[in-house]
RNA sequence: GCUGAAGUGGUGGAAUUGGUAGACACGUUGGACUUAAAAUCCAAUGGGCAUUAGCCCGUGCGGGUUCAAGUCCCGCCUUCAGUACCA
């Protein structure tokens, strides 16, 4: 204790001269945290005739608040968000930049069963310990408008959107959805016959009559196949002994990924949610969005739009069938309408419906044992194995629309049956599945194709197509034969253009419990909502977070889970309350069991930024027309799919309640890339022992590592230091008696070459000294914390480190003592010991540091690998930014108000290339260039010996949204009161940059050999003479007459001969 | 297979409309300061031949356009990512 108070005085007498990183930034966080420098303002509180600032909203994608914390990966994007919105504060935007909690997901519940403790509880440490990890990178976060999924203030409003969702339905003539109102009104005054909705594809048709006369159940039934969310049967991965469904990445090899339970196709009543009706329009919104290309191409592909037509095809009745059974109409999808006449078979899904209906009594056996045996197959199997090639004849005939020749009816797994009608017209010459499938059942395989040689494979360009043995198509191309087709089948009412998406409803039921709550109860089976005054329905409290004996999900555990209500009075009760209480006015029933998946927290957060704690409404009208969408997104492309296209829905649905004024949430995107850990290896040696050219291995060897220079790529290396380690525990390890011990040293030809020969132990050990090799047995990752910048190990620190592991392990490495590891790039990962943690590095460099550092390291949208070791680079930036505002002899604070009248223009270049260079880094999300130039800047300044003011003010500005602490503790230095977040950014002056010379490179052929000094004023003419007329060039050209030369003013100078 | 992105020193990367390839850093080597270490500062650093000037080769490979190509065009190779029986 007695040297603190010298240390103490010290730092004390320093504080203003050296760059004490840790106390500045605890002290401008402190700052901002306790003067709200970032909170946003609303329009509501402009008031007094305050004027309205522009707007600009940027936000990152919320963090799950995982158990682990972040890593230097994680606030990547963050920091660029970042950075863009303290620049846009500084160009005099009301900037909104929030950030919150997406806290419902699958962890915390696993480890809620796994313990029992809530889940509730761990989220919330999780999140304090993000907070922390995120406070003290020192973000400009407006932390007054945070939200969490899983709050149920917050989710009071994700389950109002799914009642918006259900009393929806999706008018295809309008384009829009519309209320479910207007749809029962039109039920009752004209039936279903003439709406167009996205809908079920099994609706029944009736009319108003009808439609009046049905049941309030019926109706409802009716109405489930119209709503935008509804109740429909879908096939699920169950697995039985974990209670639970299973995504499809959750299955391996048909059995589970934790514990390999089997798993079983099930059908389960789930919610889903009808974005199928947004295809189209989530298509077209795509080509009006600023987002990356890949992005888009990814939502493309999952959209998966197809032009092409619907045909019928009649199935030739079977004279072995009744005439009822017998009529049946198969309807196709086809992108290939032209190759109609190509047609020689057809192909159903197994599952089809009218399978069963036209096999007949013959293939009946056939058909069945196939569809049992493609049953067992998981859908992974089937989308796995795309070699075999299986099916069955059905026996029955379809018709062809125009030759009326019969067209045999297969079945086969490679026909899906959730895609298009899940049956095809099989046209072998122009598909190679349907060759391939032909092929294997010596189907024909009949050329529809001008010139076109079909004996090895199908021919599928649809550019160099020309129609032929196709009655009127011949002679067509592809494009003309389309049309023709599809005209000729409308003519004959068997077909139609059409096109088709691939994008499926999203199933919206999970069986879990860490989720919201549908506000949802059930009557007689049916679904009713509860209505919105009565949100949030609050997760009921259940005391075992697993599915019930009986298989219901988690919330089956909850001993009050009904709903109970009269008038406005509502409660949720138990069970038996509510069936003990009085069903006069009543309503209610069994509640939901199911949750909602982890995408209905995020898929409207973007909004509720901007009017978070209103309780009345989702977001005001007033608020949602200032911010009116995201102007900058930031976040990981693996949402591409998920979040962003789910989002993207909803925000359409609610553009057409007329909710929001723009159909797309985010204008711009940017995937950030992801940074990889640098891994550190060392390599375990076997020791052999070579013996007559022959290598004996030791059965058991020490736990010996080498270092990678010395055990490299190398088959068998001999090594002094190895070999004097193994010899040592020879002769340790050898026992008095030779005898039958030895065994478990060696394998058995060891022993019997050397037994015989050499029984005495020092005889032994002089004979092998010379012998001894070591060979690469395994590559083992060390954590990366014990490995220097220049890639040596601290082996003490290893050692110290594990428990048992390398207690007794041995260590070889160069003559110099070092030991140097091998280093390769992987994701950053707690099981690759690679990942680095951003405290260390606040601590040990400070947030400004690790904030220009994780810029400094490549363009944003890269990937690249994080390396400690180069953040001193940054570091030493910090502390020569620091110098350069600390110049006095002593050391401290000195900035000159009155600029040197000489070395100012130089000063004021710098300046001014800065402003310039930033600021359009900036606007193009080149960060890492940025930090470059304020590197050179800083250089520069400091070699002029910079001590302005007017120089040095203005570049704080444009350094603070990289690195504000030090901007803001060197702007209060400066003598400002308030924040530098509110300067303005510096103006760049273009005068400040005229120059009177270039040094021109002067090029032979191209190749630049040296450089001259010009006058920029010198013509072209001027230019030419004075470079010809130079010595470097005579010598240059020795002797030999330029053929040309090429002056570009200002540029280059190029001399060709 | 299809779709998309990318290949530049030992490493991360720069070169914005074709005009001095390798900015800025890391690492390495040498030097200064120090009893020593750390820190700091200075110098060198794409490869090869010469070691003084200088010369040759160099942006995945092979061609082409051009006075001039990392950058544009054609053909390949490799790596990474996404996706997959989508009719």
């Amino acid at each position: 204790m007695f040297i603190n108070r010298k240390f103490a005085l010290l730092i004390t007498e320093n504080i203003t001269m050296k760059y004490h990183f840790n106390e500045i930034e605890k002290k401008w966080q402190d700052y901002w945290a306790k003067n709200q420098t970032f909170k946003a303002t609303n329009p509501s509180s402009f008031g007094g005739g305050q004027e309205e600032a522009p707007k600009y909203y940027v936000l990152d994608m919320f963090p799950y608040p995982s158990g682990a914390g972040l890593h230097v990966g994680h606030p990547l994007g963050y920091i660029a968000s970042d950075i863009y919105a303290r620049y846009k504060r500084h160009k005099g935007f009301n900037v909104l930049h929030p950030q919150g909690y997406d806290s419902f997901g699958l962890p915390a519940e696993q480890y809620a069963i796994q313990t029992g403790q809530h889940p509730a509880i761990t989220t919330e440490e999780n999140i304090k310990t993000y907070r922390r990890q995120l406070d003290q990178i020192g973000f400009s976060f407006d932390w007054s408008r945070e939200v969490r999924t899983s709050d149920p203030s917050y989710y009071k409003w994700t389950q109002w959107i799914f009642i918006q969702l259900f009393n929806s339905w999706y008018n295809k003539d309008a384009d829009k959805a519309e209320d479910i109102t207007e749809l029962i009104k039109r039920f009752s005054s004209e039936g279903n016959t003439n709406v167009n909705a996205a809908c079920d594809d099994n609706v029944t048709i009736f009319s108003a009559e009808e439609w009046n006369g049905f049941s309030s159940e019926k109706q409802q039934e009716i109405l489930l196949q119209y709503r935008l969310t509804y109740l429909a049967e879908t096939e699920v991965n169950w697995c039985p002994a974990l209670g639970t469904v299973l995504a499809n990445d959750e299955i391996v090899n048909g059995v589970s990924e934790r514990g390999g339970h089997p798993v079983i196709r099930k059908k389960m009543t789930q919610w889903s949610m009808r974005i199928s009706a947004y295809a189209k329009r989530l298509l077209q919104g795509l080509e009006t969005i600023d987002w990356p290309e890949p992005l888009k191409e990814i939502q493309r592909n999952w959209i998966g739009k197809s032009v092409g037509a619907s045909v019928t095809f009649n199935v030739i009745p079977n004279v072995t069938l009744s005439a009822v059974e017998g009529s049946h109409k198969i309807d196709v999808f086809t992108t290939r309408p032209d190759t109609i006449f190509g047609v020689s078979f057809m192909t159903l899904a197994p599952e089809h419906e009218l399978v069963l209906q036209i096999t007949t009594p013959e293939q009946r056996a056939e058909v069945e044992a196939y569809i049992e045996a493609t049953a067992k197959r998981s859908e992974r199997d089937r989308m796995a194995d795309v070699k075999t090639i299986s099916g069955a004849f059905t026996g029955a005939y379809a018709e062809h629309p125009f030759s009326k020749e019969p067209i045999p009816i297969w079945i086969g797994d490679y026909v899906l049956a959730g895609y298009g009608t899940g049956a095809v017209m099989s046209v072998p010459c122009g598909d190679q599945r349907d060759y391939d499938f032909a092929q294997h059942f010596n189907i024909p395989i009949p050329n529809i194709f001008e010139g076109v040689d079909i004996s090895e494979e199908a021919f599928a360009d649809k550019e160099n197509t020309i129609i032929a043995n196709s009655d009127f198509l011949n002679g067509l191309s592809y494009k003309k034969a389309v049309k023709r087709a599809i005209y000729e089948l409308e003519k004959l009412g068997q077909g139609q253009g059409k096109t088709n998406y691939r994008l499926r409803d999203a199933v919206f039921s999970r069986q879990r419990y860490w989720g919201e709550p549908f506000p949802v109860y059930y009557v007689n089976g049916m679904p009713q909502m509860i209505d919105a005054k009565h949100l949030p329905i609050t997760l009921p409290e259940v005391e075992k977070y697993l599915p019930t004996e009986t298989g219901e999900p988690p919330l089956g555990n909850a001993k009050k889970w009904h709903w109970l209500q009269y008038g406005d009075e509502a409660n949720v009760v138990s069970k038996e309350e509510f069936e003990n209480s009085s069903p006069l006015e009543r309503l209610g029933g069994a509640l939901e069991l199911n949750t909602m998946p982890g995408w209905a927290g995020s898929s409207q957060y973007f909004n509720r930024y901007m009017d978070p704690q209103n309780d009345d409404e989702i977001f005001s009208q007033e608020a949602i027309n200032y911010w009116q969408q995201v102007d900058l997104y930031i976040g990981g492309s693996e949402h591409a799919t998920g979040h962003l296209l789910y989002s993207r829905f909803w925000q359409k649905f609610m553009f057409d309640l007329g909710l929001v004024p723009y159909d797309e949430f985010a204008k711009k995107l940017i995937n950030q890339g992801m940074i990889l850990g640098t891994s550190a290896f060392v390599f375990k040696a076997r020791p052999f022992i070579k013996i007559e050219d022959r290598f004996y291995g030791l059965k058991e060897f020490l736990n010996i590592y080498f270092s990678i220079d010395v055990l490299n790529g190398e088959e068998f290396v001999e090594n002094v230091n190895g070999t004097n380690l193994i010899l040592k525990w020879l002769d340790e390890k050898w026992p008095i008696a030779l005898e039958g011990q030895e065994s478990h040293l060696f394998d058995e030809e060891v022993i019997l070459a050397l037994q015989i020969r050499h029984p005495n132990k020092y005889d032994l050990l002089n004979k092998i000294k010379n012998k001894v090799y070591f060979k690469l047995y395994q590559e083992i990752r060390v954590p990366v914390e014990f490995v220097d910048s220049s890639d040596c190990l601290n082996i003490d620190g290893l050692v110290d480190w594990s428990n048992t592991q390398y207690i007794n392990a041995r260590f070889v490495g160069n003559q110099d003592g070092t030991f140097k590891v091998k280093r390769d790039v992987e994701k950053m990962s707690k099981s690759k010991y690679n990942v680095v943690n951003p405290d260390n590095i606040c601590e040990q460099y400070g947030a400004d540091s690790l904030r220009m550092y994780e810029m400094f390291l490549g363009p944003l949208e890269q990937y690249k690998p994080w390396n400690t070791a180069g953040i001193t680079g940054v570091h030493n930036f910090l502390k020569k930014l620091w110098k350069l505002y600390h110049q006095s002899e002593n050391g401290s604070f000195y900035v000159t108000s009155s600029p040197p009248s000489e070395g100012l223009g130089e000063a004021l270049k710098t300046l001014h290339k800065t402003i310039k260079k930033v600021e359009e880094d900036i606007e193009n999300f080149s960060f890492n260039t940025s930090v470059s130039t304020f590197m050179i800047a800083v250089n520069e300044l400091t070699a002029q010996k910079c001590t302005s003011k007017a120089i040095l003010e203005p570049l704080l500005v444009l350094i603070s949204p990289y690195a504000p602490h030090i901007a803001e503790e060197l702007w209060s230095q400066l003598g400002h009161n308030e924040s530098i977040s509110t300067a303005s950014f510096p103006k760049f002056d273009e005068s400040h940059l005229v120059e009177s010379t270039k040094n021109y490179p002067i090029s032979f052929n191209g190749k630049m050999r040296f450089t001259m000094e010009l006058s920029l004023d010198l013509s072209k003419e001027d230019i030419e003479e004075a470079v010809l007329a130079n010595e470097k060039t005579k010598e240059q050209l020795q002797g030999r007459e330029p053929k040309k030369v090429i002056v570009v003013p200002g540029k280059i100078v190029n001399i060709v001969g």
